[in-house]
DNA sequence: CTGTTAGCGCTTTCAG
DNA sequence: CTGAAAGCGCTAACAG
């Protein structure tokens, strides 16, 4: 071979040796330092300092089964709806001593199988999901290995283990709710096409009582995507009073698109968004938007994850983190 | 204890056992395909796939020192600017069999040195850095140890390793020229404050040759800080014809502000981003912005990695992806 | 409180 | 082409 292998690393041996005591006795001290004479502690401490010693982890996880590492399995990691999550995720999970690995599923749950074996390949110490799991093998395979799994963003009625989020079609109803509340009858819908938004489309249908004109778009929805479905949706129905989107990027292209053609929102067209992204107040007019707690999604996770591999309290197993229609501008009366 | 252990997965051990040959086959055949009989190869598929066998990276990366693992280091992951390297690296390590482990340094590099020893604790086979490493004690141990390191979106003079990015002080002149051109004179800034972006401010200052009206917001900068920074910049030079923006967000923000304000785009006020984020060639007017190819950036930053890794030709060490001024209608003459 | 003894599951190396 | 031996660096269990 041309290059030689990575250099060794320091060692527990190599601390000991300069500290001298044994090595287990050093393993103590950086795991378990009550266990050590406060002496001998402070001999292996200048030696780590000395010898610049950091811990391997995978040889560690090995022996213990506990990698400290949590798999996150997210749609693509491009969709800025999940990133508070992830970011909570990350952030929670860092504090206490695990790392986050990332896996991208895509939308079309093709991946999903092969994604899932790639990782326990890993001997994660848990999964968190965004959305759910649909693969019948993948869900059959985690339970089996009894590993950890939160699914988040949805509440279904199944999950593989735990789960944290809210109802999508509450959502849908609540909107519906606000918009007939002011008067608007004349009602539109552009919504991506993930299983997530289309609950969302159910409730709201079901609150509407009868069809309303409807586009949709391939997730992940974009500002491009809101304006062609304000074009589509006005094309069947020029009157229209209201339009649920459901995300803010949508929503976003639908005020642009109207702008475009000079209406005027909310008077000439109301306009609701989903997701409650930072811009969404800041607009002109504001956005209504419907506001998630997606940073509490990703603490909540890790700590239902950590709980139960710290083998503590049975942690909940269903958290509902629930949902806000914030009014704005958007759809002011 | 309350908990046993996780359960033992099935090993080599077990997949041999079916098969019936040496644990040692299996692993060839697993790995080696073309050193095994054909024959052999099926008896040990087969007994694979009876088994459910996945294999244990940890145990295999414990002897052979390669975690197949990348660490990612981001300044947080909730600034959509860098999602596309992100997405594209992870996609670009999978096809490899590496994974990404996802680290957050902040923007404050408080954080840096104790996060690239609590990653290296994981021996991975390198590092994917967003921005550059400040920390000089982390530049040194990473130098040290040989880990293969890319920082990425910038092109500064002294890299840890290798480095995929651009240069924002051209970006910086090419905006301030791309304005000049128009005949637009009293310009300003509205800028994040993070290095890139004060590069880029640097490079616009070279090219106008004075000072200009400027306001600076901690980054990650966002559509309120835009909305904010138009307001700022008006009142420090009502007749404004034009505001350079570090992030499209920002620029929206302007743009949202303008409106707010009765005034019109391009006509009263031009305006250019930087990141030509997806969203910026649909706004109304559209958005000139500043193209760069993150998704590039994180293909081309995955194969310098991987070609070190593989011990293969000395890849290259500096790569200049370039960016491009997209003139759209916000900048109209 | 400290040390010794066994492996964790795999890859490397060396023999057949 | 296949097998046996050794050991990666650490933790768990048991001894002193």
């Amino acid at each position: 071979m041309s290059l030689a292998q990575p250099p060794k690393a320091n060692t527990l041996h190599d601390v000991a040796q300069v500290a001298g005591v044994s090595f287990m006795t050093v393993s103590r001290a950086l795991n378990t330092p009550e266990r050590v004479s406060p002496a001998t502690l402070e001999k292996v401490r200048q030696a780590v300092a000395a010898t610049g010693y950091i811990p391997n982890l995978l040889a560690g996880g090995l022996k213990s089964r506990r990698s400290m590492t949590v798999v996150g399995l997210v749609p693509i990691i491009s969709v800025p709806q999940f990133l508070p999550t992830v970011r909570a995720l990350t952030e929670a999970l860092d504090e206490q001593g695990y790392q986050l690995i990332l896996g991208q599923m895509g939308y079309d749950h093709a991946r999903e199988d092969k994604l899932i074996t790639t990782m326990m390949a890993r001997r994660p110490d848990g999964f968190v999901v965004i959305g759910k799991l649909s693969s019948a093998a993948a869900r059959r395979q985690l339970r089996a290995v009894g590993v950890p799994v939160v699914e988040t963003w949805d509440l279904m009625p199944d999950p593989v283990d735990m789960v944290v989020g809210f109802s999508h079609e509450q959502v849908g109803r609540a909107v519906a709710e606000h918009l007939l509340a002011r008067g608007l009858t004349r009602l539109a819908v552009a919504t991506g096409d993930d299983d997530r938004a289309q609950s969302r489309l159910a409730g709201f249908l079901e609150r509407v009582g009868h069809a309303v004109p409807t586009v949709v778009n391939p997730a992940p929805s974009s500002l491009a995507h809101g304006r062609q479905a304000l074009a589509g949706l006005l094309a069947q129905e020029p009157r229209l009073q209201a339009v649920y989107c459901s995300s803010d990027a949508l929503a976003q292209g639908v005020m642009v698109e109207a702008a475009a053609r000079g209406l005027r929102i909310p008077q000439d067209l109301a306009v609701c968004g989903f997701g409650d992204a930072d811009f969404a107040e800041h607009l002109f007019p504001s956005l209504t938007s419907v506001r998630v707690e997606g940073a509490l999604i990703g603490r909540q996770a890790a700590q239902m994850l950590l709980d139960r591999c710290g083998g503590k309290r049975p942690p909940e197993t269903r958290v509902d983190v629930g949902f806000r229609v914030v009014a704005r501008q958007s759809t002011a009366a």
